[in-house]
DNA sequence: CTGACTGCAAACGTTTTGCACGGTA
DNA sequence: TACCGTGCAAAACGTTTGCAGTCAG
């Protein structure tokens, strides 16, 4: 997969910053936004927020990030992949992507409100084996 | 079901405002902030919006409320009931409570990521029947 | 070379805080 | 009566915007 050319497809250059946010996001899988900053200012000492804002902003027009809403929590960013679920510990916060066999839950919630349903965001709240295993 | 009462038990006095929001969740369903400030200004004219923060934020602590985060919305209120699942219109916002069978994606989600879940956020989007049938 | 991007500072919108007054229990 | 809650104003946040200089294509 290459992010440069896709960037270029969708008249966004790849600037170093840019495709840092994109490295970070690949490497990490999802972190908010002033984890971003932080991150990208080890690379970038004199970034600046706005930049990050506008990046994550113009990425998520063109659908090649993704905002994750977490109940509690600041909103997370990630590369948009194929649609999941995400599983969050409660305990040290960390994220996971599932995929979920939706289909019967889907079925049951065009059933339950006649609404034509294209989209679902699902996300589980419990504490990692990590977690538990350190009580 | 008496607020008054259970308010009370919270510590949180009855005041015509809180009790106020209390009724208008109770009877819309799903509101968020600007939405409930326009509301309590017919009954209140001089409430203050911190007013309405206030009263969301201590309510939400002893969670007789609850904070419904939704892709691409602002967040909406609700009084806390049972566990379920809200489906929104794409194109009117309406927001659709559903009890979902969950038991299956929560065994899927539970063995998929070795997370001992307890809670889950469940939102679907799609177009209403109203919606549909208007074109 | 040109338009898009960066970084700074200022502006903006939202949420929180401090305080004096008023109302609930 | 003792506090908690209200409403106002100010402060604190988080995010966006405008602009001059810089860089990718």
């Amino acid at each position: 997969m290459n992010y440069v050319e896709l960037l270029k497809q969708n008249n966004l250059k790849a600037t170093p910053q840019r495709l840092k946010i994109v490295e970070v996001l690949y490497m990490k899988g999802h972190l908010n936004i002033d984890e971003i900053y932080r991150v990208l200012k080890n690379s970038f000492p004199s970034i600046s927020l706005a930049t990050i804002y506008k990046n994550i902003n113009s990425m998520i027009e063109i659908s090649f990030l993704s905002e994750v809403k977490i109940p509690q929590q600041k909103s997370v960013y990630e590369l948009t992949k194929s649609e999941h679920a995400h599983v969050v510990c409660s305990k040290c916060n960390s994220i996971l992507d599932i995929e979920l066999d939706t289909s019967d839950i889907v079925t049951q919630a065009s059933k339950l409100s006649h609404y034509n349903l294209d989209k679902s965001s699902i996300v589980f709240n419990g504490i990692c084996s990590e977690c538990s295993s350190k009580g």
